[in-house]
DNA sequence: CGCGGTTTTGAATTAGTTCAAGATTAGTGG
DNA sequence: CCACTAATCTTGAACTAATTCAAAACCGCG
């Protein structure tokens, strides 16, 4: 069975695509789900294939030799992934996680060179991508240089909540399960640390915590926080 | 005048270029030469043209809106660079400053969507060269994360002379004049701390340092304490 | 209702920064 | 050729942000 153009059409990826455009790019793809924590490809093996979020939030994972973890980033609904044949690489230099169950597309990397060739902007999109991630990693060397913890816990949250936030009574809550150890490992800190922060802030009524959750209750005031423009 | 083929014919970049593909590249190139501490580009410019280095090297410097300054990379002959064009991105991301006098080829952006459907395997190495300067950064904030200052400077200085280092008879010497302070902001830590620690290497017999000088007489050893496997 | 993963909080420790001052070096112009 | 200037580098001492160590409390699920 053939998947439907519904599928993408909405998305930014696929703007500038006509009808017959994006039954192209689908008639090479599959749909597959994985459930929660399963592991969409995994650090240093082989890349066959490359990917779309249909639904659900991946953890993009990096660990060290020494068997440190960093979360390099997540991916929200819409967007590629695991994209290493549109950089010439031939393995994955990093393992994608379901946060929450999910469904993703999958092309074979065999289909790349012709879809680049007859859908270009398919092509430019993904390039579009590895260049935006490009400057978000090297944003983030220049915070992680530059600023201290306590702005940089602050930026991630804001981060996080602007890209994968779901609006609430309370506020805007991070629309997956996360752990304060998940922000240490996106901020090159310790769980330690964001346990004390976030209850610093729960304090001030800038945050309300939970076991995996955070809701972002006064934006604007972490935004103060994370500028640190705020009298102590 | 036209540039000649033997200009770029040995670069990895061209790698699969034939005669005709070569001419194809350079017939839309000019060279020029930027002295010493010029800026080839400047960071939130508009992105007009892509680059080539030819000969010396480059610094590339990102500046935080506080002024705090970053040393993204170096960039080494043969190494294309500013090719914003190929991530869809209008401006330059951080500013490009000759770190000795160079010589540069530069394209109008103009020329890209042209360039990349007449000569794709140039395109392809532009993509390639993007995708591993992500794979760097990624590489870099997941050394900022677990390592300390000392492995991260060790790591930092093999980095370079590995790629920019000059045989002497003293040991590997980096092939550009470079600060503790320029080496401070491409680890994230003050020049305090780098002359410090230059300083007990050198006791060592690791290193050897002067004005703007850098020397590595011991790769071996200095990996020894990259890899933080040393009895203090 | 007990157990594993998560979170919180105090206290001690430390790596690295900040502050301060002086020493060294290369270049400049008289 | 030499004095002078500006940049770079070095080193000590005080300080502090954040980690590490330790222990307990807290959930939520099976």
């Amino acid at each position: 069975m053939t998947l439907d153009r519904s599928l993408i059409a909405g998305l930014p990826a696929f703007a500038d695509l006509d009808g017959p455009g994006l039954d192209a790019v689908l008639a090479r793809a599959r749909s597959s789900r994985f459930p929660k924590d399963s592991e969409v490809f995994s650090q240093g093996g082989e890349a066959a294939s490359f990917f779309l979020l249909l639904a659900g939030h991946i953890r993009v994972v990096r660990t060290s030799p020494e068997g440190h973890q960093v979360i390099a980033r997540y991916i929200n609904e819409g967007e590629l992934f695991g994209i290493a044949v549109a950089m010439g690489r031939s393995t994955y230099p990093a393992s994608a996680v379901a946060a929450v169950d999910c469904v993703v597309l999958t092309w074979p990397n065999a289909a790349w060179p012709d879809l680049q060739a007859r859908v270009p902007s398919f092509a430019a999109s993904a390039y579009q991508t590895i260049g935006s991630r490009l400057q978000d990693t090297q944003a983030q060397v220049m915070e992680m240089s530059t600023q201290q913890v306590e702005q940089r816990i602050a930026h991630a949250l804001l981060r996080i909540v602007s890209q994968s936030g779901r609006k609430t009574e309370q506020g805007i809550e991070v629309d997956f399960p996360i752990t304060r150890q998940d922000i240490a490992e996106m901020t090159g800190t310790t769980l330690h640390t964001v346990s004390r922060l976030l209850s610093a802030w729960e304090d001030e009524g800038l945050v309300k915590g939970g076991r995996q959750r955070v809701v972002v209750t006064n934006p604007h005031g972490l935004m103060v926080v994370a500028e640190n423009r705020r009298r102590k």
